[in-house]
DNA sequence: CTGAACTTTCAGAAATTACTGAAAGTTTAT
DNA sequence: ATAAACTTTCAGTAATTTCTGAAAGTTCAG
């Protein structure tokens, strides 16, 4: 892998990026890499490329392809293993996005959801639950949403991101529209 | 502040998930007494309640509210500084959103667009540009409409959130109701 | 001005997270 | 079965982040 000075800029810059976006350093910088590359890379390339251990190398390669941001891709012939984007820009956008969505959100959901069950045993607790209840329900919303422009696909929704302004003229308009049911004023 | 069960096991969980949400295990501990309090509450009580140092709880209300999550506010006649939440809930995830926004994307942004006016010096470095314009031109559509989507306003989110799949059968009509301006196919 | 009641700062300590490299594991060819 | 070519694991170390608490700073009443 040949580090251009754009490269290595990018590399380095995903890497400082990357504990913001959910992963260490190295982990951005091996995707980043990965992601430039226009050819198949090998561990071995990325560690040289990087100038890191063989190991930490192992172990970044590992959790990306948990996060599917990269995949394996078999060079016949070849002995070693090499690595390639998961998908598209867009692709690895969603995936991400879906993925801290699973860290983020669904943990909290999960225990709010619990907290709700009990009874509150006084004023104050009864006030915390009132609070707990509407990031609740908000939680909720975000991950339905969510949910539902990841079922839109890339086209519809980049026709809805598009759209700018448009959105909030389509939504006075909704009620003439689509039949009742999906009114919610 | 009475740390009554349910308003301990909220606030242990808001300290783990802190640092996924962008802040440490402290800062989260702290916002979430504070909104799950039902009355002003001094930063003396915080650091008793959450058994930190004064000067820790000193700089995690500094720090929350630069995110301006936590507000001041003056009890008459006391000296001492009180705290409560910066808004409802629906107005912290927005700042929470809009502030992971700032740091998450904006220098990545600043960066591409300095890199994409360099000329390409060779055929690896012509595709790595490529690249880097095809994350450019998402994270400028994701901004864009991130923006859009806060100008809407509240309600407004909230009816097109509570819309669900009617987004996808609005967006097929679309070109029946919006004036070709806005008609992006 | 003085001191009481508070807050902030920041150097060093503690805790956490990331990295290395050697050893163990795996796969394939012969 | 052996060995070469690779990958993974993980104990120990290094780097980074967070926290403490004492000192310095601020504000205000008298």
């Amino acid at each position: 892998m040949k580090m251009t000075p754009l490269i290595t800029s990018a590399v380095m810059h995903f890497g400082e990026m990357g504990s913001r976006w959910g992963f260490n350093r190295t982990v951005g910088q091996i995707l980043a890499l990965i992601v430039l590359a226009d050819e198949p890379i090998s561990a071995q390339e990325i560690a040289d490329a990087l100038n890191i251990s063989r190991g930490n190398t192992s172990m970044g390669l590992k959790e990306l392809q948990s996060w599917r941001l990269v995949k394996q891709h078999l060079v016949p012939g070849e002995r070693k293993e090499f690595f390639i984007a998961g998908g598209d820009i867009w692709t690895l956008a969603n995936r991400v996005f879906e993925e801290r969505r699973k860290r983020e959100i669904d943990p909290t959901m999960s225990l709010l959801r619990d907290l709700l069950l009990d009874t509150p045993a006084n004023k104050t607790e009864a006030n915390a639950q009132d609070k707990l209840n509407e990031i609740h329900d908000l939680l909720e919303s975000v991950t339905a949403w969510s949910q539902e422009l990841q079922n839109l696909g890339p086209d519809k929704l980049n026709t809805l991101m598009k759209l700018g302004s448009g959105v909030g003229r389509m939504l006075e308009l909704k009620d003439k529209i689509l039949p009742g049911k999906n009114s919610v004023n």
